[in-house]
Parts: structure tokens; C-alpha cells; sequence
DNA sequence: TGAGTATGTTAGATTAGACTAATTTTTTTC
DNA sequence: GAAAAAAATTAGTCTAATCTAACATACTCA
């Protein structure tokens, strides 16, 4: 409901690690998030107020981080860029495990729908063909 | 020499238009380098400090600013990533200009040298077998 | 050669995102 | 059930990058 505040590429990343630690309603704490995130909690407590302010989370009162339905839909997606350039750059480019990792975390917020979904495509069709 | 500032996303911004608006040794105007980065004369003037301050440019007294030989090999790496992301955008997954444009200028930074090589002979490879 | 315009520079404010240190609330454990 | 530990929150500071507005320097041309 709140637009206040604007989606950031620090955002995605907070909100992608809340995703991926997050297994049915289980929510996630602050304290999980900074390690996760290695900041201090100081900071994954600032960047969870500004993901509640833009509706994306809940969290109960000293409590666990919940995703609201927005933030699960908008977690899976960044999830899924992350995973797709994974899967890009170490199948079809052979980049090694950490460097592949690495990359596709700084590269994930920079994909647009449109190279999203060439990207895909691609990528299927590549892996289904030179299946070695 | 002065390793005391470190080298940024958006550092890398400037350097390259800063590259890419230079002809032999002609040097580009603070002005024309606000304009191409959209930003104030004073944020150009700001960014061009700070690329002084690390050896990379220099400038004449209220004047043109050239980049040192550590800049132009500088500007140069960042160029390339450009391109080599521009190509494959638009060249293997077919996006539209303007997309590959803007995904490539995101995603230029993130790239490392790993990545960049192998990517570079995969698109070589896969344009030169794909002649359409 | 001097007035007016261009361009470059400086000063000061703002915002985002990080930090540490101190405080409050909750949970654990004896 | 109270003391200790752990977790969350708040307050205040720092840095990077931006902005606007004011100021300084250089250029131009009548």
C-alpha cells in the first residue's frame, strides 16, 4: 500500500535472503538476516522497516519476519534471476561454483523482464540440446 | 599512487564515458561529462576528483580532463564488459536495443574476469557458427 | 578592453546504507 | 520468580553520491 519508499538493489537483496530462508510461515529473524546478509543487526533491522513500510513483510512485535503475499511474489522473482544467471553461467559458460555465485548475485538486480525471459529460453533450450 | 580511494560502480560509470568521449588525447569537458551521465556539473566535478585523487584522470586547470595510461586501460576493461554484454544481449538472445543497452550498463560492473573470458568465447564461438 | 556568457569550483544540504554503542524486551535457566 | 543471556530496537555517526545555489575563472565579441 505504501510507496513511500522505493525498491533498491540493497532491498532485493534483504528481501531475496528473507525468501530463501523462509520455509513455510516460518519467518526469519533479524539476527539469521544480518549473518546471512553480514551486516550488523543494527542494519538488517533498518532494511526490514523499509521493506514493512513498502508492504513486502510483516514481523511480529521482537519477533520473526514474515513475507506478505507481495513479498513472496517479489522474492521469488529476484530468487529466480539469481538462479537463471547461476544456471547461465555455470552449465552454459562453465565459470567455476564461486565465481558463477558471485556474479549472478552482483547481476540479478540489473535483468530486465525482457532479457529475463530470452535468457530462459535460452538457457533451456541449451541445456536440452548438449545434454553431457 | 593513491590508493586511498577505491574504485566504485559508479567511479566506473564516469571512467568509462569519460573513455568513450575521448579521441586521442582530446579530453573531455566537465560539462559534456555531466550531460552524458545526466547528472549536475557539480556531481561530474566531484566524480573527476576522486578519479584524480586514484591516478586515473587528470585535468588541466579549469580545464579538459585526459585520462593517465592506468585510466585509459582502466576505461578501457569497463568498455569492453559493455560491449561484450551489448553483443550478447542483442546478437545471441535477440533483446531489443534499448534493452540490451540498459541490462549491459547494469550488469557491466558485477562482471568478473573469469566470467568475461568465458563469456567472450562463447559469443565469438556462437556468432561466427550462427552467421544469420 | 570590458560586459556578458560559459564553464568550472566550492559550500552546504539531503538521502541511503552501513557501523557501534546503549537500551529495551524476551527468553532461558537456576 | 529473579538473574543472566540473547535478541530486538534506538540513537547517533560515517561515507558516498547526489542536488542547488553561490562564486570564480575563462572566453568572446562588439
Amino acid at each position: 500500500m505504501d510507496n513511500s519508499k522505493r525498491m533498491t538493489q540493497s532491498s532485493e537483496d534483504y528481501l531475496e535472503t528473507i525468501y530463501n530462508n523462509t520455509s513455510q510461515g516460518q519467518g526469519v529473524s533479524i539476527t539469521l538476516l544480518s549473518q546471512k546478509m553480514k551486516v550488523a543487526k543494527a542494519s538488517a533491522h533498518n532494511a526490514v522497516d523499509k521493506l514493512k513500510e513498502m508492504g513486502l513483510v510483516v514481523q511480529e512485535a521482537y519477533g520473526l519476519v514474515h513475507l506478505t503475499d507481495r513479498g513472496e511474489a517479489e522474492g521469488k522473482k529476484v530468487s529466480s534471476k539469481h538462479k537463471l544467471l547461476y544456471k547461465f553461467l555455470s552449465s552454459v559458460l562453465n565459470v567455476s561454483h564461486d565465481t558463477a555465485e558471485k556474479d549472478a548475485c552482483a547481476m540479478e538486480h540489473a535483468l530486465s523482464a525482457e532479457t529475463v525471459q530470452a535468457l530462459t529460453a535460452f538457457v533451456n533450450e541449451y541445456t536440452s540440446r548438449n545434454k553431457d
